[in-house]
DNA sequence: GTAAAAATAAACTATTTAGTATATTTTTGC
DNA sequence: GCAAAAATATACTAAATAGTTTATTTTTAC
């Protein structure tokens, strides 16, 4: 079981994580967070050193929340067009995700770009391992005869993932989710067209 | 002729906007545009009210030179295709944007989604503009009898821009242009698919 | 050439937010 | 049940940044 300090610094990174993802590094504050968690100032620099600790550690943990939650979309799939589609649909509902604010990995790197460069190092990370998850999917997918060779995996997998990503952006903007639907037949029948 | 007084405002929006660009509306400071701008303070303040008020004029001014760079691009283009073709270009160098740190539509959309209200609106509004004219630029195309009526006009302006502006976040996080050049290239044989 | 406009210089004030200190109270976990 | 750990309450200090003031100098545009 967790010690109290574990669960409360848990606690404070779970009621930050939406604050810095809806208002960025640089536009969250202390106070934002102290007034969503009911804390106190003493409470909360007994587990953070200072706010760039904490940002830090928050984007640590957005990072690694998001992680989690696409291995477990992407593993109900059980063909490689499955773990796919699987991703797809993750991001069927743009105003509505998990996490207030739309995805924190988008978010995180358009704000760390000039900015933060450790944090975008970071990012750059998880951009090129997600890639290679992705890509890693449709080999296997061409080897064991599901797609054509004609795939090109690299291509796909970045495509699917820019528009996907953009798509949220405009989506949240125009606060609409139609056109994401239209995108995410469109990826599919993309996909589907390699299929043997 | 403009006058000193307006030149010198146009000025200071030109100085700042690659900082609020790259900074984002929290992280800009007036002391950064002070200091590339080397003016003084009772300069500044004489042409801007505020903060606020020189960040709002320095969002519309990197929309418009946006806009008009985007209609001199596409004007390049003759036939429906070229157009289209001469839009994907204009995102082949995602490293190097005309305006230091990327494209400003979507670094401020993902900023001002959850925080600037009025900004957001100003940024749905350039998105769904931008729709329409690639949609009735594809129109266009269908009527002429360049592409076949297959093409789903909305989808595939949506599922461009969405993944060309998602590329250029996901180039410049990891520090390259290569999977941009994939994408343009899978963008336009899509399109080409269409081609009667 | 000159009066008005624009910009400077420099020293301010105001505000916001980060971060500290400490005595006190509450909670935890053995 | 109790000692240690955690959290509170309150009142601070520090730093960064926004914004003001005013007398002076420079530049502009007729």
């Amino acid at each position: 079981m967790l010690t109290k300090a574990e669960r409360t610094k848990q606690f404070i990174l779970e009621t930050a994580a939406p604050i810095f993802n809806q208002k960025g590094i640089s536009g969250a504050n202390i106070d934002d967070v102290l007034a969503a968690s009911k804390l106190t100032k003493g409470c909360l620099y007994g587990h953070f050193e200072s706010k760039e600790d904490l940002a830090l550690q928050v984007v640590d943990f957005m990072l690694e929340t998001n992680g989690e939650k696409m291995r477990l979309t992407i593993s109900q799939g059980k063909t490689a067009k499955a773990k796919v589609f699987a991703f797809l649909d993750f991001y069927k509902d743009p105003l509505n995700t998990y996490l207030k604010g739309g995805c924190p990995i988008f978010n995180v790197a358009v704000e760390s770009d000039d900015n933060f460069p450790a944090v975008k190092e970071k990012i750059a990370g998880v951009i090129r391992r997600g890639q290679e998850i992705f890509v890693g999917i449709l080999k296997q997918g061409i080897e064991n005869g599901e797609f054509s060779d004609e795939l090109d995996p690299a291509v796909y997998a970045f495509k699917a993932v820019a528009a996907v990503e953009g798509a949220v952006v405009m989506c949240r903007s125009m606060n609409t989710a139609k056109p994401m639907a239209g995108l995410l037949r469109s990826l599919k029948a993309e996909l589907e067209s390699y299929v043997l």
